[in-house]
DNA sequence: CTTTTATCCTGTGGGC
DNA sequence: TGCCCACAGGATAAAA
């Protein structure tokens, strides 16, 4: 669900809400949502303050009283709101922290796919999930690294923009915002990128996911970064979601592909493959199967 | 080592 | 209406 701009702007609306609470108490309502055992997690926090939100990432980062780390994913669905104490949880509630305001601290997860890990302050950085991941994006000043790691792989670029290892922030949304952008084919493969393809790839990042954090975020489906708060980055979105309509710049048909499982809306025109021939002569006699690999070539999005 | 596949969950919307 | 399938913003462990 949340990328970037998302968990940034969840940061932002929650630590004025947390900041200096207590946590009185925690109810684990879904066990698989936390990492290690129930009561271990339970004892790990009671007692402790909340000093700090940061985010790493799509990682959300809570800092505890006694150096103590959360590290908390949201994956698709996840969400933090405060409710006071007396009101209903909803149904999708998997952890709930009792706070000393007679508030409490409420993560709601329909899929349960979001994760919470205890970890500290001298080893979350250096020790997975976070020590697998490339640098901020707004910390990137030269591109080189991403060409000399892009040449090592074949894979589809966006398959490589998404693995977070070249850098991170990137979700589904905004790495088809990205590309389109940049003037690239989701399919190319990685190694194929020029040094000038890095740059606009970093600099065109950069100020989606600036835009998008002045804006709140994108709100499809479900995402709220608080109780009555809705991020209104997806007006702006140019590429994501428009699967079926045509192209804003050249206003050609979108096409829709998979890539790496993800659905992913591209224009055939904005979009070229780089470093292929532009025209290619499909030739035969009747029923020979032009049409056959002229599917496939449409199916792979070369035309 | 790299790359792909399966998996964790629940809900929604489209087609029949 | 009911049923079944495809799809949904992500990461990770296991398998290849």
């Amino acid at each position: 669900m949340p990328e970037l701009p998302e968990v940034e702007t969840i940061k932002n609306v929650l630590l004025p809400i947390v900041k200096n609470r207590k946590i009185l108490g925690v109810e684990i309502l879904r066990k698989s949502v936390v990492y290690g055992l129930k009561e271990e997690f339970i004892e790990f926090v009671t007692g402790t303050s909340i000093l700090n939100i940061t985010r790493r990432g799509k990682f959300l980062i809570f800092h505890l009283s006694e150096q103590k780390v959360i590290i908390s994913h949201l994956r698709m669905e996840g969400k933090y709101y405060e409710l006071a104490e007396n009101e209903a949880l909803s149904k999708y509630a998997r952890v709930v922290f009792h706070l000393d305001n007679q508030t409490k601290l409420c993560y709601d997860d329909l899929r349960s796919f979001g994760r919470m890990a205890m970890s500290d302050e001298a080893s979350y950085l250096t020790s997975k999930p976070l020590i697998d991941l490339g640098p901020e994006p707004f910390d990137i000043t030269d591109v080189n690294f991403l060409y000399k790691q892009g040449q090592k792989t074949k894979r589809p670029i966006k398959t490589s923009l998404l693995s977070q290892k070249l850098f991170v922030g990137l979700g589904n949304i905004y790495v088809d915002e990205v590309l389109f952008k940049s003037g690239l084919h989701p399919l190319t493969p990685t190694k194929y990128l020029s040094i000038d393809d890095w740059e606009m790839v970093v600099a065109h990042s950069k100020s989606i996911l600036k835009d998008a954090i002045a804006s709140g975020g994108t709100t499809v489906k479900s995402y709220r970064p608080g109780k009555d708060i809705s991020g209104n980055f997806q007006t702006q979105l140019r590429i994501y979601g428009r699967r079926g309509q045509k192209c804003v710049v050249c206003h050609r048909n979108l096409r829709f592909i998979k890539v790496g499982g993800r659905g992913t809306t591209f224009c055939p025109q904005c979009q070229l493959h780089a470093h292929s021939p532009l025209k290619i002569a499909i030739v035969g006699k009747i029923a020979a199967g032009k049409s056959t690999v002229l599917d496939i070539f449409m199916q792979a999005g070369y035309c």
